[in-house]
Order: C-alpha cells, then structure tokens, then sequence
RNA sequence: CGGGGUAUAGCGCAGUCCGGUUAGCGUACCUGUUUUGGGAACAGGAGGCCCCAGGUUCGAAUCCUGGUACCCCGACCA
C-alpha cells in the first residue's frame, strides 16, 4: 500500500513531516503549534533523558523543580533577557472563568483579573535565580548545581514538530559559582557533556563552538554551543550552554561571603538541550524507508518476526531467545500480531527504524538458522541460531558506530572553506549547502549585513579552530581564524 | 506577524466553480474463506456535527460573512 515516505529528493520538509507522523513519533495537536508526543516518541525522549540525567548526576548536579509560572516583574530584571523573551512569552491574566450569561459557553470572569500577571516560563534563570538568593549566603554554599526536567512556553511564530514547538520539553541546569573560573569550568564541561552524548548516543557528530555576540543567549556572558549538521545541509544548534558571568546575581542580588567574609556576587552558569534533539536524530540518520534509530537511543533494539505467523514452536524458540537477548540487556520486541504477514512487519519495523530486525520461520529451524536484517544498510544475512546472541550484540554495536561515521562523512563531503563572498553564496546556493569556513573580521555589523545578503549566520566560532591569518570574506580586514556559516533552523 | 494554500470516515483524497436522491473513492478497521520467507486475494460489514458559528434559500459539503486550525514561503527563535 506504500502509505510511506515523500522521497527527501522530491520535499524534504515533507519527508521530516511524513516520518515523524508515519514513524507514530508525535503529532500535531489541538492547541496551536503544540505537539502530542507519542508514545514511540516519548520512549526516545525517555532514553535521552536517563543518559543525560546519568551524566548530570555523575558531575555532581541534583535535579528540582521550579514553578511553570513567573511573575512578571521578574522577567524585567535583567535588561537583555527581557528583550531576548518579551516578544515570546505567555501571560497569564486571569484565574477564572464563569458562564458566559449571554448564551453557552464559558468567559473568563473579568473580576478575576490577576494583580500581576504571570509568564509561562521562557527559561527559568529569573524565577531560579530569584529563589538561589534564599539559598546562596556563603561560599560554603557554593558551587550550587541544580538541574530541572521541565516544560518551557516560547510562542513561536512558527512551529515545526519537534524542532520548534510553542511548548517544549528540555532540561536546564543552573549553577553558582564562587569564581569566574569555575563557572567558566561548569560551561564548557556542560558542552562537552552535550557533545559527547550527541556523538556517542545520537551517533550526530557535532561541532563545539561558541557564538557571536549576536547570536548570544539573552543575559550571557557567552554561549557555547554544539552545532551538528543535517542531511538537507542545514545546521541546528543542538544544545547550548551559557556562561551568565555575575549577570543574573546582580539582578537578582545573590551574594556569598567568602573565605574574608567579604560579600561578592555569584557567578553562574545554565545549559539546556530538549525534544529538539527528536528532530535533529530523525534528520542526522533516516532516510526514504523512515526512521533510522541508532541502537542505543531505540526503544526497541531488536524486532523479531516469525514468519509467516505466530505458532507453538516459533514462540517457544522465540521466548528463549528473547530473554538470551534481555539478559544481555538488549531490547527486544516480538511483533506476534497474527493478522498481518511478514512483508507488513518487515515494512513496519523499517518505519519505525529499529535497528535489527530477526526473522524466524519454519525452513530456519530446520537449517538452525535466523535471518538477521540491519536497518541502517538494509543487508540481510543468514546467521546460525548459534551464537546468534553474540552475534546480534555485535551488530549492534557496529551500527551504532557505522550511524555515526556516516554521519561524519557527510558532514565532511558538506564542509567548505571559502575565501570571498561569491564563494559563499555559491555554496549556499547549493541544493545540499552544509558547513561553510570562512574569516570574519568579528564585528556584529559585519555578521548582520551578510545574514542580510545571504540569509546564511555564524553558527559557531570552532573551539578548536586552528590559528590563520585571513581576510574577512565582506570587509578585507583582518581575521585570525576561520568560522563557520550556514543556513540553520 | 505578513503573503499563499488547505480543512469532507483513523489516514490520503474526489465532489465545491455551476446548490437538488441515501456524500463517494483508496487505504486502514471488523467478520469469514483461501493464503502466508518483502506491504495478500475475494466476499460481506461497520464507520461522517462535510472544521466551527451565523446568514441566504423550498433546499447548503457546495453560495455569503465571521472565526479557528494546519501546511508552504518570509521575518523571529532552541
């Protein structure tokens, strides 16, 4: 029936769309650009979750939770936060409602208009850094590493499912520090944590970087940022992590004695990444079949299918190798529906991008033999039963690793280094445009009037750009490094 | 928020211009039979506030007014 896949060639937002709603990831909702996570998507939020909750917890960091509403007045107290969210926030104005005495239907009741009125959290430093003034008196107080796992409410012009949804899914994390170097510490081994579980988990390699002035989270010192690349040569910022510098603890006056019992303000850090990462894995590895999940962010890790139906001896032979396979901790599904034939479910178990697939039938028992089916390259072998454990768990983890060097390689076959404006816009201009090098001569002016010309933006300066003389691709001034530009969602 | 499009069964669509029996097709769903190693075939069946609210009309999925949602392209952003 092929209900499946626009082919990435012919639209590619169309192909995003068509697995993210065929794959049964998320949908769109009734309440405009919210989405309902399903289940099959939420299982791999809930993976990326319980990996990065280890890795936040390994580096010292304990989870809270802070209230989904701020007051208003909060929001004004740092000035450039303020001008970075006030254009995206939802405000509460009332707290109740009545029947609407004209007719059916209910109204807000107008005399419960709210004295101030609240904001669906943005981002939560305000309301966070507000509470830590409670918390934070002395250094022995510090460094204070907080987490939450929490919605935010950004009303976003437009939505795309998973990439940019009004209401979302993320963590961040908010830390005090007693030194600018320690905070500065905290910031990059936050990066360096998000690019690590990118490129280990999500086998998407990503770039660590820092960001213009520009393109600065509302209120930070600096940003860092992992930038990682997509297969229609955009690039999307994946997580970021800002250095807040004494920002926040002068708005919010948080101040700790220290060892002189002399008061200084604190200096902070926060970092997040969120659902979006949804996006980013779904357009790193899938392709015109569907989903491509890399074996150690998928629910499902191993689908067995028993061919052609469900019968005493396969499910017998079924139930032993499955719980061989759970003993090794893998995940493992058997797809016992008996209506539907094989070529449905090997169809299905492709869409939804488990990564093996293991078909069990009557000629395979007589042979003592299993077909063993890899999502990623779609090669199909015939594995004795023996050793099908080892086998299997190998495969896994060669996938895992082959995800992630051909992601690599894609994003090397999309990386240019270009020394004048035609060159850039030559390689935008590009159907596949990708990752473009070139010198600036680092003034906002500069990095504004060529997002202007060619709509492409300094994702990041590499944090390990090698040192070169250059020129700035718009100004001729000189420049010491190479950063990258790029059309970005 | 500006421009363009769309809204009819779970999903994908036709019908709307030019109003007129019981609103149709594909697929999915239910029942049965035959099948079964790459998306089965046949038969029977169930499923609709035709996006919402008003209006015009003897009569509205169809015409008019207003609203809402989604998609695409911009500007804004994780």
């Amino acid at each position: 029936m092929a209900s499946a896949v626009t082919p990435r060639e012919e639209d590619y937002s169309q192909w995003y769309l068509d697995i993210v709603k065929n794959a049964n990831l998320a949908s769109n909702s009734a309440v405009r650009g919210c989405m309902v996570i399903k289940p099959y998507g939420f299982g791999i939020w809930e993976r990326m979750q319980r990996e990065l909750d280890d890795r936040f917890k390994e580096t010292g960091h304990l989870n809270a939770y802070f209230p989904l509403f701020i007051p208003k007045s909060f929001l004004s107290k740092e000035a450039a936060h303020i001008e970075g969210f006030a254009k995206e926030c939802a405000v509460v104005t009332h707290h109740r409602l009545m029947n609407d005495p004209n007719g059916e239907g209910v109204i807000v009741d107008p005399t419960s208009k709210l004295e101030e009125e609240l904001i669906v959290r943005p981002t939560s430093e305000t309301i966070i850094w507000n509470t830590y003034r409670d918390w934070i008196t002395s250094y022995r107080d510090l460094p204070l590493l907080v987490n939450q796992w929490a919605n935010v409410v950004r009303w976003e012009m437009r939505t795309r499912l998973f990439l940019r949804t009004t209401e979302f899914l993320w963590q961040e994390g908010h830390t005090a520090h007693a030194t600018a170097e320690e905070a500065q510490e905290e910031t990059l081994q936050m990066q360096e944590i998000y690019a690590t579980f990118a490129e280990k988990f999500m086998a998407m390699p990503v770039i660590r970087g820092v960001k213009t002035e520009n393109e600065r989270f509302a209120g930070a010192v600096n940003t860092y940022t992992i930038e990682a690349l997509m297969q229609d040569g955009k690039a999307l910022q994946a997580g970021t992590s800002h250095n807040l510098g004494q920002n926040f603890a002068k708005a919010f006056d948080v101040k700790f004695a220290n060892e002189n019992n002399k008061e200084e303000y604190v200096w902070a850090s926060s970092w997040g990444v969120s659902t979006r990462l949804v996006g980013g894995l779904i357009m790193t590895h899938s392709d015109d079949e569907g989903l491509v999940l890399p074996p150690k962010l998928a629910p499902i890790q191993v689908m067995i299918i028993p061919v052609p139906k469900p019968n005493e001896v396969l499910d017998a032979k079924i139930a032993e190798l499955m719980a061989g396979l759970k003993a090794r901790g893998i995940r493992v599904g058997y797809d016992k529906d008996k209506k539907k034939r094989p070529g449905f479910k090997f169809a299905e178990s492709e869409l939804r991008g488990i990564p093996v697939r293991l078909a069990l039938g009557k000629r395979d028992l007589e042979n003592g033999t299993i077909e063993v089916a890899r999502r990623d390259t779609k090669e199909k072998t015939s594995q004795s039963l023996d050793g099908i454990i080892d086998h299997v768990e190998q495969l896994l983890e060669d996938i895992q690793n082959n995800l992630f060097q051909r992601a690599i390689n894609f994003r090397e076959e999309h990386s240019h280094s270009v020394d004048t404006m035609e060159e850039l816009q030559a390689i935008l201009d590009r159907d596949v445009p990708g990752f473009i090098y070139a010198h600036w001569d680092g003034t906002s002016e500069t990095e504004l009037k060529i997002k202007e010309m060619t709509k492409a933006t300094i994702r990041c300066i590499p944090n390990d750009a090698p040192e070169e003389d250059g020129k700035c691709i718009l100004t001729g001034k000189p420049s010491k490094q190479r950063v990258i530009f790029a059309k970005a969602y």
